[in-house]
DNA sequence: TTGAAAGCGTTACCAG
DNA sequence: CTGGTAACGCTTTCAA
């Protein structure tokens, strides 16, 4: 299978030129005669000579690599994109990725941490699966390390989350615009837990109305656990009211899901008689959904091009720890319609 | 940031011994008293030293990592468990992925082959993202090569598909021991194109239904293009047939899905009134469909497990080139129900 | 402009 | 068992 590997000795050779020479036409040092140039490339192609890349970084001291260390890729299909935008990123600076998904296991974790290091990639991009605050050990700080999705209580390292708090305020006021006033909120989470995310949600969701003058209904807001049926179940609980929404904005796209299906039991039919917008932009679910599901995007492609640019500027600035918050679009789809 | 690193050198020094020992401490050589080892041991603890990858990679000639490239992750939410399995499988023997997306550029394609080979990996894994026959360059026989759910029509490289045919006939045979007799099958693709999984999906319905002496009715049988909104359509006209069916073997989740909303629309229950089964496992839509829907599921864990495994024991037996299929199991849950 | 030679941090061989 | 030293394949001085 795998051929024997020429070296830069044997081009010099083939070539009749020094070491030094070939290593300067592979670095497109412009002081080389063309004619030597022309000459070693040659023989570069008829060898189909590759350079080592190991000995390489071993002289320049860097490896042109970036690990990437996710905490839970098996659960979410978000990573994917949250890879490609990092991939993307540090192929542009003709960097690879060293990916490891460490599962919510922190010992695998920082395992990976230190085989990477060992490699000594350039930096480590630590990404969650969901917005939240993490513990990392202070090993990492040994290399230039930026979070995705997360943050770090004490701010010890730069770190990008989606605005939810804008992409809720953009959903509800997509609704108000629409002139609903009645506009039911289900949480994608219970709200005494800590996370992030359900709250920022809520938050928005309050800041829209009152900007809009509507005043807000406690009764009109009920926590869900995220999931489908849970959203099933909430729906109907609103819909039940006596004074009922005309529009739903739900905590999560899988709550809408199961939202879907509770107006559609009563009868009712989305967008004409209830609007609902979801959120995450789940391809799957938010495309597929009769009709096809407003709703607003997590910004994860982004969010992975982000954490790459930043470390890369980082040597240049070693000190600039950046907290960034990217925005989440709005994505309109068909299940909103004017009241 | 990123601190000095110290070298063995340092370590040998600190150590008053000499780098040949410090050597082979790393290296667990049994030959080293056992009073030097642990002198050694304090000092690399002591100055936090973390051998160079790099530098071993050059003198013992292996890398300890593997190229992983993806196809088209992008556009499917497969990807994770495919990495998943071939990253936990690679992990086990010591080795990191290097990932990278090419995303159906054929060009990026082979220039992420090329900054693998560079960076001397030890074999290389392409997976595509769904069953398919597929045509890379000859490039890729320079590194050894193992294809995942995709397949070279000359053979020229192992790879592992899932076992479509035995996942239909699991799907349909099910379908069969419910007591249903009038079984449709919406395809999940048109036929005429050349991809195996609709063609395999399909032959493996006809096949169960053989076994158990049902005639294969060719009327319903009927070509979707994968979707939710073409399921529907599927679904509306096998219901509105003289005879209809009482199960659907859906080929895809997506387009189950859609015959969900169809059967509902009927006024029908599922799975009281007619059963559905889907094909893919994908998880995001069978869990939270209502009912969950009974399913088959990809090996995509398995099959990226499967190809490093593969990858890793091809220097021992270089000329064997397996084609493996994997089989496909059915997940029950509970959209289907006794006749 | 060019060739020779000195490292980069390891491992592995070779004396001792 | 151990220390010294020669590679590994490249980049980068340094003279010429």
């Amino acid at each position: 299978m795998s051929v024997k590997r020429y070296t830069i000795q044997d081009v010099a050779r083939h070539a009749k030129v020094g070491v030094g020479t070939v290593s300067r036409v592979l670095n497109d040092d412009p002081k080389v005669t063309k004619e030597k140039r022309l000459r070693v490339k040659a023989v570069i192609e008829e060898l189909g000579y590759q350079p080592s890349f190991t000995a390489r970084s071993l002289r320049t001291q860097q490896s042109n690599t970036i690990g990437f260390i996710a905490d839970a890729v098996a659960t979410t299909p978000y990573a994917v994109q949250l890879i490609k935008g990092a991939q993307d990123a540090a192929w542009k600076h003709g960097k690879l990725l060293l990916v490891v998904d460490c599962d919510g296991n922190t010992t695998l974790r920082d395992k990976a941490f230190e085989s990477m290091t060992e490699r000594e990639v350039e930096g480590i991009v630590y990404a969650a699966m969901f917005h939240q605050e993490i513990n990392l050990p202070d090993t990492f700080k040994r290399s230039p390390t930026v979070l995705v999705d997360c943050f770090d209580k004490h701010a010890h390292y730069s770190s990008v989350v989606p605005d939810e708090y804008q992409g809720a305020i953009a959903a509800t006021q997509t609704l108000i615009e629409h002139g609903h006033k009645r506009i039911a909120h289900i949480t994608n989470d219970a709200l005494d837990i800590q996370y992030p995310a359900p709250r920022l949600r809520l938050e928005g969701y309050k800041k829209a109305l009152k900007d809009a003058n509507i005043p807000y209904d406690p009764a009109l807001t009920i926590e869900s656990n995220g999931e489908a049926l849970s959203g099933y179940q909430c729906a109907h609980k609103l819909m039940a009211l006596p004074e009922p929404p005309t529009a739903l904005f739900c905590g999560t796209d899988r709550v809408a899901m199961g939202a879907y299906e509770a107006v559609k039991s009563l009868s009712l039919r989305i967008p004409d008689d209830v609007s609902v917008v979801g959120f995450d932009n789940q391809d799957i679910i938010a495309k597929h959904l009769m009709p096809p599901l407003s709703t607003v995007a997590l910004p994860h492609y982004e969010m992975g091009e982000w954490s790459i640019t930043q470390l890369l500027k980082q040597p240049a600035e070693p000190e600039t720890i950046t907290q960034e918050r990217l925005a989440c679009p709005f994505i309109s789809r068909a299940s909103v319609s004017m009241r």
